[in-house]
DNA sequence: CCTGGAGTTGTCCTA
DNA sequence: TTAGGACAACTCCAG
């Protein structure tokens, strides 16, 4: 065949730059990219299926204006992509691994479904630093604490970034693409997504100009503000990293050089991006992380399902447990899709200790409302705030949240973003957590704020009771 | 196999 | 005002 033609099937991938899958393909000759609405797409939360959409359109444009286009089409993918390909004589099918458990019985599938029709498939890596099947303790185990692991990786060698290719070849037809709003990506949001819109930066460009900021002007305070609440002290690219607008190779690289010429900070934001390796590592050795205690032990520990404490679960979600600082992360997440990291384990400490409700029930809301939402990173969060993880807290590391907030949110701006009941003059942000929520919650910036759910000292102490006392 | 040091992110009390 | 110790016990990991 004078041109072969190779799909290249994108999922968390959305980018130009550093892309291996798109690299092999563009060598091999015409590409025809594609994005698969399969039931995962389906399955996805509100926040997450939104921003992907809007991830989607963006990448439709900048493969557009390289001369190629982003085909869309519905449907499991294994027949979508044996249907794509005999449609437009592709003779191989082209990605980038996904690591999850979910995603890879998929994509085994998919595999030996193409390869069973003839058609050549191939993964490749791009989404993470390092496989995680290629790093292994000196027994040939996996790690299951966390600094070990960073020494183990931080001077191994990490693949140089790949060049944008100087242009994808199209095929001689372009076959036909359903319309993205056809899928109605956003239907889950209702009207917070015009709110969350404002805080959105979509997109490689995007991701580009944040890691250049970051590494510039941040990364050298970046390990004495990134703990400041109210602060854009830290990188902004978790987003970017879990939709693959950006590869974690070329975030690594950037903070290598800035911590050669001499940024303080740049080591901490580069075992940052370590830690995203060790979710990946945590999930790919013991993929129940997602779904389980990670100790068996836990399961037996008396946590409170939504059912059993319908109240607590409640105003937690929807921010009104009466402590600002997290209700402020709370109204924080549910605006922009964002929640700083301390406040994600302030918030994850009151519910899970103060609250005593099983962290599933906060993966689950999480899983709804972050648009950087990533089922490794998260899982693994949770599992360590709770206390059932691999390198967990110890039990008695109770956050709370006033001295929290006296530490890292001295001047009161982040819980003044981000709550408006009984203020005067009420920030913007404030007020805009009124018009995301739903209508049905019947919240007011009118309402009084809300007393306290229970005393920090009183949440506190039955934690470790509680804790301490556990049978296992 | 054994040994020993170490373990992201805290709080509270005491001296 | 601040620094140090208690809060547990266990698992992990390198040597």
């Amino acid at each position: 065949m004078a041109n072969p033609v190779t799909l290249l099937w994108l999922r968390r991938d959305l980018r130009l730059c550093d892309h291996p899958a798109l690299c092999a393909a563009v060598a091999r000759g015409a590409v025809v990219p594609v994005y698969i609405y399969d039931a995962q797409v389906d399955g996805l939360g509100a926040a997450s299926k939104w921003r992907l959409g809007r991830g989607i359109e963006c990448h439709a444009h900048a493969l557009e204006a390289a001369g190629s286009r982003l085909i869309l089409r519905r449907g499991p993918a294994a027949l979508v992509l044996q249907e794509l390909a005999a449609e437009v004589g592709a003779t191989a099918v082209y990605w980038s691994r996904a690591y999850d458990p979910a995603s890879q019985s998929r994509d085994s599938h998919v595999k030996s479904d193409l390869r069973n029709a003839g058609i050549a498939a191939k993964s490749f890596g791009g989404h993470l630093l390092f496989e995680p099947w290629t790093i292994n303790t000196q027994q040939g185990g996996y790690y299951k604490v966390y600094s070990p692991f960073w020494r183990a990786v931080k001077d191994l060698p990490v693949e140089t970034p790949l060049d944008k290719p100087d242009h994808i070849h199209a095929p001689s037809s372009w076959p036909q693409s359903d319309a993205l709003g056809d899928w109605d990506m956003g239907a889950a949001m209702q009207r917070g997504a015009a709110v969350m819109a404002q805080h959105a930066r979509i997109g490689e460009a995007a991701a580009q100009t944040r890691l250049h900021t970051f590494v510039a002007q941040k990364v050298s305070a970046y390990k004495e503000r990134r703990d400041f609440a109210a602060e854009d002290a830290t990188s902004m690219l978790s987003e970017p990293l879990t939709y693959g607008e950006i590869s974690p190779h070329q975030c690594w690289h950037a903070a290598r050089q800035a911590a050669q010429s001499g940024a303080a900070g740049a080591e901490h934001f580069l075992k940052e991006l370590v830690w995203r390796e060790f979710a990946y590592h945590l999930m790919h050795h013991t993929p129940h992380i997602l779904e389980k205690n990670w100790r068996a032990g836990w399961e037996r520990f008396g946590w409170r399902s939504a059912e059993e404490a319908p109240e607590e679960v409640q105003r937690w979600t929807q921010g009104r447990t009466g402590v600002e600082f997290v209700d402020a992360a709370m109204r924080q997440m549910y605006v922009t899709g964002k929640m700083h990291n301390r406040a994600r384990m302030i918030a994850a400490s009151y519910l899970t200790k103060h609250l005593l409700v099983d962290w599933r029930v906060g993966q689950a809301w999480f899983e709804d409302c972050l648009s950087d939402w990533d089922i490794a990173s998260n899982a693994m969060g949770w599992q360590w705030v709770a206390g059932s993880g691999p390198d967990a807290a110890p039990y008695f590391r109770v956050f709370n949240p006033d001295t929290q907030a006296a530490k890292f949110d001295r001047d009161g701006r982040y819980r003044d973003t981000w709550i408006a009941e009984g203020r005067a003059q009420a920030s913007k942000t404030a007020l805009s957590y009124f018009d995301a929520v739903p209508k049905s919650w019947g919240l007011s910036p009118d309402d009084r704020y809300p007393d306290p759910l229970l005393s920090l000292a009183e949440g506190r102490a039955r934690a470790l009771e509680i804790y301490k006392n556990r049978d296992f």
